[in-house]
Parts: C-alpha cells; structure tokens; sequence
DNA sequence: TTTCATTATATGGTATGCCAGAAACCACCG
DNA sequence: CGGTGGTTTCTGGCATACCATATAATGAAA
C-alpha cells in the first residue's frame, strides 16, 4: 500500500528584494544593446529605485555585487556606468574559458557515465550534414549548451560557476561571431571529435581539442571583432 | 637652467569605508584558525560595526562582497558565518588553479620576455640542494610567489584575479600541506624543469608540467588530508 | 517533570535622511 | 570675448531608525 504523504516541499522561498534586484538589473543589462554606438551607459541610483519600486539600500547592494562581477563600475559622486568591455578583456575571458572548458573535458572522462556521454550526441547530431543552414537561428544555443553540458558533466560546481559569470559577458560577442557560415560548420565538426574523445576516455586527446577549439574562437575575435 | 616646479602629486587616494572595511574583515578572517576544531565562526553586523568603527552599510557591503567570493554566507535572520569549505570544494579550487595556471605558463612562453622569464630562477634557485630544510619556513612563501609570478608574467589580467580570490581559500591549506619533507623537495624539482620548459618557449610542455604540478597537490590533499 | 504555546530578544532586511565632493552653471573681471 | 572663481545642483557614501522573522526564554497546563 502507498502511504499517503503531503506532497508540498519547494515552500514559496521569497528571495529577497536585493537579490531579486540584482536579477532584474542584469537582465535588464543583458537585454540592452550595449556596444551600438550612442547607447546609454549611465544608471541613476535614485531614478532605478523608483523604476524598480524598492529603496535605494537594496538597490546599492545589487549595484555593488554587479560592480564586482565586473558589468558595471560605480564611481565615487560621478556616476553609475554600465561597462564596455575591451577587446583584450573579452580576449582574456575566452582564454579562461578555454583553460576551464578543457579541464572540465578532462574531468568528464573521468568521472562520466557513459551514458552520460552518449547524452551528448543529441546536441551535436541534430545538426548533421547540411541541417546547419537550416537551423542555424537555433545553432547559438546547441553551441552555448554543449559546452555547459560538458562543464556541467565535468561535476565540478567551481568552473560552472566561473564560466557562468563569464557568459553574461561573452554572449553578446558570441552572437556576433557565430552567424558565420564556416565557423558554424567547423565549430559541429569540432565538437563531434571531442565527443569521440570523451567516449574514448582519452582526457589529454579531449583536453586538446576543446582547448584548442576555444582557442579558435579567440583567434577569430582577435582577428575580426572590432570593438574599441 | 632648471625649471622650478611643484613636485607633489600622488593625492592622498583615501579608500572608501566599504573597501577598507573590506580588507580588514577579509584580513581577519584569513589570520583566524578556522579550521580549528571550536572556533568561532559566527559574525555578529553590530558588534562588528562597533569594532570597526563604522556603521552597518558600509560593514553590510563589505560582507556581501565577501559572500559573493564565497568567505561568509549571509543567513537572513539567522546570523552572518565563516565559510569553512569542504575538502571537495578544496579539490575543486585546486582543479580551478591548474587549469588557469596552466594555461598562463602557455601564455608565458608566447608573450614574456627572456629578462622576465630568468627572472624566475631567482625564486627558484635560492632553494637549491640541502638548503630546503633549512629556510623550509619560507618555502611556503617562495612557492606561493613563483606560482603567482607565472600568472603575472601571462599577461592575463583575469586568470590574476580568478586565483586571487582562490587564494584566500587555499592558503590554509597549502600551509598545512607544505610542510612535509618530500612534497617542498619534490615541488622544487618540478618548478625547476617548469622554468626549464619556459625558457624553452615549450608552451605545451610548459603548460603540461603546470598542470601535472597542481595535480600532484590535489591528489595529495584527495589522500592525506582531512577536513569534514 | 515534560510539553507546548506564548512572549521576548536578536538579527539581518529595508527605508530614509544627511553629508561631502564633483560637475555644471553663472556672474564677474580682465 | 575668454577665463576665473564662486555657487548651485546632482550623486553616491554613510548613518540610523524601523521592520519582519527566526530563535530563545518563559511559563502554564497536562
């Protein structure tokens, strides 16, 4: 016999008005169009506050975790500053990135299942042959989530997290970069040998490979984004 | 004749009450055993607010910005608490340090000069034959700076500031670690032939070695040490 | 004596007011 | 007309008061 048992857990877990701030404004950051020409950079604190309906302290508290993570500088009675990020620091986190994304590969082969691994397929077969073309509108996130999928097979929280904080930063470049037909098809033909890789178990083989496959994409912006 | 002028310049650059209340508590935490079986690790916003001198917002935003690096974790209505980390978070931030390590000896051999790289046999070399055990007390010192000399001659600004906030967490554990005869001669022997591999512009060799490095740490912390 | 409901206290969350400094504006002087 | 000094305004830093809730303390009932 089941027993009957109260289903209801997940409890309505209000966040706080800070963190539901913060969330709001870097949404807010990430839906704005930062790099065109004549965007405007600036935030009021006072002005946010009424916008968002909350006082300032909470606000301050979002701003200044949003000023750590590097999306907006705060400066002393001046003024509130979404930041641009510079070609050598979008450079620089594309090479975290890669350090990070090729030991998380590594670490897959070690502590994946199998079946885990197999899981990946369905992100990179989907776009088999000439399907790219098609498809491609769709092919930026299949890109974004087989690298998070590798990072999040890799079980370890610390590179999630740190990627994490990196990818509100590169998306945007990410969108600009891959609407290229020969880079969408090389990268699919990339990720289908570090799939092979990590099925084989070879951590150094798919370490290489994910590494230097990020390592491209850097190459690429260092070549042809031209930001500053 | 020489013109006469005014030389001062450099402006007092007074920090602000939440940065400087930051270092301190950021200071305090990492001189306190907190591994220690007993201590104390709750944090009490008014009591600290007194010590310090300052009221609880500039205090409030220094312990968020802590939180955010992963020190305290902040529990509403429940009390402010240092973070003691599990050994596999430990594991995880040594995992982190090897990839990002790795990839700045990479770095190294592509962007620094000869002059800066021979400028690392001065830490290394001070510790040559038998003198370890005698100046064992500042290897751990000696060691920390090579490493952090690495990653200042990539270049790369972030991988900088990624360990630096690692390295607060680490530290207790590095200094709990060095201090066994085998693991400082054996550290030596490997920096030597990382430095070797550096002048060589052998950037994967270099980048191997690193990492094989670090890996070493994180198999002997996986095996020896106890923490939960 | 134990248990449970009630009350008191402690603690972090939030709102708000004041302050110092920077920028913008303006009048005055050369 | 240009520049210089003062004044106003705007902005973020800081202090403080109040609030909601979790926990501890208390006491009454069983």
């Amino acid at each position: 016999m089941v027993k009957a048992r109260l289903e209801i857990q997940p409890i309505e877990e209000v966040q706080s008005l800070k963190s539901r701030t913060y969330d709001a404004l870097k949404a807010a950051i990430g839906a704005m169009k930062i790099y065109d020409a004549g965007a405007e950079l600036r935030l009021d604190e006072r002005a946010l506050s009424l916008q968002f309906g909350v006082s300032r302290t909470p606000l301050r508290e979002a701003l200044a975790q949003l000023e750590q993570e590097g999306l907006v500088r705060i400066a002393p009675r001046r003024g509130i500053y979404i930041v641009r990020k510079t070609k050598t620091e979008i450079l620089e986190m594309i090479t975290v990135w890669a350090a990070l994304e090729s030991m998380a590969a590594r670490l897959v082969t070690e502590v994946a299942s199998d079946a885990e691994i197999a899981g990946l397929h369905d992100l990179v077969d989907i776009f088999d042959n000439a399907a790219i073309e098609k498809y491609m509108s769709g092919y930026s996130d299949a890109n974004i989530r087989f690298h998070a999928a590798i990072i999040a097979l890799s079980g370890c929280k610390l590179i999630a997290e740190i990627t994490n904080g990196l990818f509100t930063h590169v998306r945007a470049i990410r969108q600009r970069t891959i609407f290229e037909k020969d880079r969408a098809r090389r990268s699919i033909v990339d990720h289908k040998e570090i799939v092979e890789a990590l099925e084989a178990r070879n951590g150094e083989r798919a370490e290489r490979l994910v590494r230097e496959h990020t390592l491209k994409l850097k190459q690429h912006v260092e070549q042809f984004v031209q930001l500053d």
